[in-house]
DNA sequence: TATTGTTATACTCTATAACTATA
DNA sequence: TATAGTTATAGAGTATAACAATA
């Protein structure tokens, strides 16, 4: 066949459907990381740590921020070491493991961060607008396919 | 109504919309990143500028380059730097215009590219693999409408 | 020994702004 | 003056690996 000659042709399908999931990502994420720095002099990673903490009153562990995160041990440190220096989230004890804490928003945190996820939540809904209704449900669906089978299938290394 | 006291859930499907999308491509874009290293000693970026200019057998100027990879240009001065460097790519003269340059792959830089371009197609397949055909012309569709209604309404700034 | 978290370090990627050369 | 590209710099963001304390 000619089309195998082309070197990469195959499956063109999924190559140009990811590409251009890539550029979308890239273009909404690059808005809402200028919008969090201007708006409220923060970063995505601090602002996606205390997303993770809203709904866990009792906090996480840093662990489990790492791996919730999906980056590794020390980074998770770094950036919560910056929102305690500003009082936004706290370190408390684990009972019966002191190696431990469980990383929480402070009120002062848990306020700030309303504002923000307020912000955030509408320069999302505005990205997504063009979309009626069923067709996010679709989106959220096939995406949904995509990462079950993803998670399922970990690392072939090709 | 009491959907509202909540702070943020008027249009809570755009948001876990948001965040699955953002979360899967992030899965994917770490393990092409991850393997781009490992298989052939290079980086999302580089591999980026090579893939604009395969089909560009004339080459593209730096700001084109800036503007489709979406950075700015002393960014693409640096990647084409290292590229240039290994003997990937080259800068060939513009007639008429003794500023500009036209970057284009050399034939080295063009088979190399090919085997990279070969091994990316499957790693993205394998990804996507979860989808019917039918299901992942349905996705880029959608994406589509997303991208073109983003385009058309830049930065409201909320 | 294994695990939790921290520290130290280095590298990639990026934006901003000042700069040079040419248009 | 404006544009094409480069240089210099600073700061995110990340991973790796060695380390201390506790389990």
């Amino acid at each position: 066949m000619d089309m195998e000659a082309r070197g990469h042709s195959e499956h063109p399908e999924a190559l140009r459907l990811w590409l251009r999931m890539l550029t979308l990502t890239q273009l909404v994420e690059k808005q809402v990381r200028t919008q969090l720095r201007e708006q409220f002099d923060t970063t995505l990673p601090r602002f996606d740590l205390m997303a993770q903490l809203e709904r866990k009153p009792d906090g996480l562990k840093m662990n489990e921020l790492s791996r919730r995160m999906m980056v590794t041990g020390g980074n998770v440190t770094g950036i919560t070491d910056q929102l305690v220096a500003e009082g936004l989230v706290e370190r408390a004890l684990v009972e019966g493991d002191r190696r431990a804490y469980r990383v929480r928003l402070t009120p002062r945190g848990r306020t700030q961060f309303g504002d923000m996820a307020r912000q955030h939540e509408s320069w999302i809904v505005a990205a997504f607008e063009g979309l009626a209704p069923g067709e996010v449900e679709t989106l959220y669906q096939l995406l949904g396919k995509v990462k079950q089978h993803y998670n399922d299938t970990p690392l072939e290394t090709a």
